[in-house]
DNA sequence: GAATGATTTGACCAACTGGTCAAAGCAACG
DNA sequence: CGTTGCTTTGACCAGTTGGTCAAATCATTC
């Protein structure tokens, strides 16, 4: 195993070869369904040697995980309280989508884990994520309170902006299929719907 | 292998029991994740038994989805054309909702097979699932062409539909952490909050 | 260029997995 | 009650899987 010390170069890219090839079998195959054979090979390694790099298939899963929660929640953690209501909420659900967009494998990664009732981050569901959530459904209850936007229920109003994005990139085998094809770029049209959508919704 | 002929009673019932355990197991597992130890002890079988009345973990698995999308775009069809277009829409959400509520096992079973890639039923999803939504975008853009509802993009109106409500069951985990327990049970405000939405989204 | 430590690998292992098979158990019917 | 055909199982197999290990290779530094 690597020392404690410091990151050789070698071990930089090694280690980043891993998680990159990593991230691609797990988001495409699950924890189980991924060998690590497979990521190994897909990093250009061979199986022992991976397993120089991090102690267990387990480790790198986790490792990938570990980062992936508090990215994704960045661009809920960037809603202004002081900004324009609707316009933080466009905003914001302009940025989850980008993240579909361009992080699609993460995306997989994450909802392969929830659907499977999340047995390695069910805790950071209910303390990290519910804190930020709880806090940021205070926001915009306020603003409702204050007429700037419409009432809804916040909890699923950040729900739907969660699901409504991120479908575009877990279900993007079925949303290719539906509109013919894998040419066809969903996500200029996803947009403008979106907006639309919650234009629409909390416009007062 | 049971005849071809005719399903004696403990045919059916051990059939019937191997498919409600193996629900179970896939759609908490996902396919490789599944066993076929798991879903024999589960139907309180034997692997040798189990395997006695379906030749593979395979054929299992394609029997449950097979019958599967059928049953899943059964609300869909329903939406009548002839009928008052925001009611049919605001009906379809609330049937599909229902159905994360009373079958979450098999909505997850799909979403695990989609975020895969759909490796077993692409053929289907460019098939009749495409065909019947294609269908169904007329109905819509109709209904927006004669002024009965605001204009959308019709996909896009179908895809929100399904990540709304389907969320609820595949994300059901995530849901509950952030509601705090899994006493609380979200569907009637999630109810409340689609319909909000898509009427508000809708009408002219 | 020798020594030191980092890196890589072939060979291997034990556990697990999907699936087979022959033989045993069982129910039903004449 | 004995025959017939359905049902169940213990024992087994070959392939896969996560992981180990000692030995070999390579890079760096003195």
């Amino acid at each position: 195993m690597p020392q404690t010390r410091q990151a050789t170069r070698i071990q930089q890219k090694n280690r980043a070869a891993i998680l990159e090839a990593a991230l691609d079998v797990f988001s495409a195959q699950g924890f189980r369904g991924a060998t690590v054979d497979q990521i190994a090979s897909a990093a250009g390694l061979s199986k022992p040697n991976l397993l120089y790099y991090f102690p267990s298939k387990e480790a790198i899963h986790g490792e990938l995980l570990g980062g992936l929660l508090d990215t994704w929640l960045d661009p809920l953690r960037a809603m202004d309280p002081n900004g324009e209501p609707l316009q933080e909420i466009l905003a914001y659900v302009r940025r989850k989508l980008e993240m579909s967009r361009d992080f699609p494998r993460e995306s997989r990664l994450f909802a392969n884990e929830i659907i499977q009732g999340a047995p390695r981050i069910a805790d950071e569901l209910s303390g990290a994520l519910k804190e930020l959530v709880d806090e940021k459904v205070l926001v915009i209850n306020a603003w409702a309170d204050a007429g700037r936007i419409a009432h809804v229920d916040a909890y699923h109003l950040i729900f739907s902006i969660w699901s409504l994005t991120q479908h575009y990139a877990d279900f993007d085998v079925q949303v290719h299929a539906v509109l013919g094809g894998p040419d066809v770029d969903p996500y200029p049209a996803a947009h403008d719907y979106l907006q639309q959508l919650f234009t629409r919704l909390l416009t007062p």
